[in-house]
DNA sequence: CCTACCGATCGGTAGG
DNA sequence: CCTACCGATCGGTAGG
């Protein structure tokens, strides 16, 4: 039984759920304990895990937190443009500068945790799978848009650009974060790039 | 003191480090306890952790064990093969068959732990990054021998085409867990294939 | 490589 | 959202 108001439970509630996705950013999701969250949030161990009574609750809600933080930082910037090559050309550099930006301190959580949770079943990984999956979808409608709207070669698999602009990305934060070297973005920048130049005439 | 001999001590030592690497590519490693390891390999803690005298240093030879593993799986049946187009073939085909036949349970190992450890300074950490360091030095030598074979566009940046073939092998091996779809690895297969097309004559 | 043990910390609960 | 507490487990050591 809190003793604030709702409103403050709830902040109380967001911050927890940003803290912990910013900390296991960097430490991992599974290794995150309650009473290093406590210390760092300056709160009981029991004002923790309250609002969400089990920690996989709270890994959940991490996980929905970053989700809405990426379609946040992400996707909404670039829904007004153009459906096709000019909104998909704007989604990969919004992708991009997430990561340059460190929206999250130790590089994407979502990548992270759906390779630390991938041999883990629960709903912390089905989560990140759905999420996932409907991201590359997204990814795979705007390439079949462009390629209807004759700005990219017909003949290009979409589900297979989509996977290939995918691994830019992934491999671009993940060598960012193991060599501490920002230029990986660039070379994922190149690859996206060569693969999106616009359909020749021939 | 171990009672056993020297042969039987070396023969314990190696069992905890392959079965450390193998439950770490499916659990991750830094949340691996030695309670858990000794349980699965029926040994007390100090027999799990002795020979290493701190968990640390049984990380760590986890990941020269997991190094040596892929070495073996990967580079050694393919270093045969001539320089060039040819041994750059055979090296991602070595490579996705190593994903393919689950050589570490949960996935690459390496590819988990250097993202898992990459906010980590310390020992396991240096040593992932300067082994990925020279795979990735290796797949640009055999690029620029290709090109000075004519047997792969000039043009090509060897870097940018070590760092997309590495992006597909990658992104195989995270959607293949992820979403438990082995399809995943015939992606990356076109993706390569697309990429090591030979030089055309123009 | 085992038993027995150390202090610290784990996730979680009771009660306020 | 706190204090106080639960049994279990953590990494690691002493001694054989």
């Amino acid at each position: 039984m809190p003793r604030s108001s709702k409103p403050a439970a709830a902040a109380t509630r967001e911050a927890i759920v940003e803290r912990t996705a910013a900390l296991a950013s960097i430490e991992g999701l599974a290794p995150l304990s309650i009473g290093h969250l406590a210390d760092v949030l300056g709160l009981s161990k029991s004002g923790v895990i309250g609002p969400f009574r089990s920690k996989e609750n709270l890994q959940v809600a991490a996980v929905e937190s970053a989700i809405a933080r990426f379609r946040c930082e992400v996707w909404e910037p670039v829904a007004p443009e153009p459906a096709g090559l000019a909104r998909l050309r704007a989604i990969m550099n919004a992708w991009l500068s997430y990561l340059e930006r460190e929206v999250f301190p130790g590089g994407c959580f979502l990548t992270a945790v759906s390779l630390e949770f991938d041999d883990r079943p629960g709903a912390v990984r089905e989560r990140l799978a759905v999420a996932w999956k409907r991201w590359l979808t997204v990814i795979e409608g705007e390439v079949s848009t462009a390629q209807a709207q004759g700005e990219l070669d017909r003949e290009l698999d979409p589900a297979q650009v989509a996977f290939q602009l995918n691994a830019y990305v992934m491999a671009a934060n993940w060598a960012k974060q193991l060599f501490a070297d920002p230029r990986a973005l660039g070379a994922a920048r190149d690859a996206i790039d060569r693969l999106l130049a616009p359909a020749k005439a021939r």
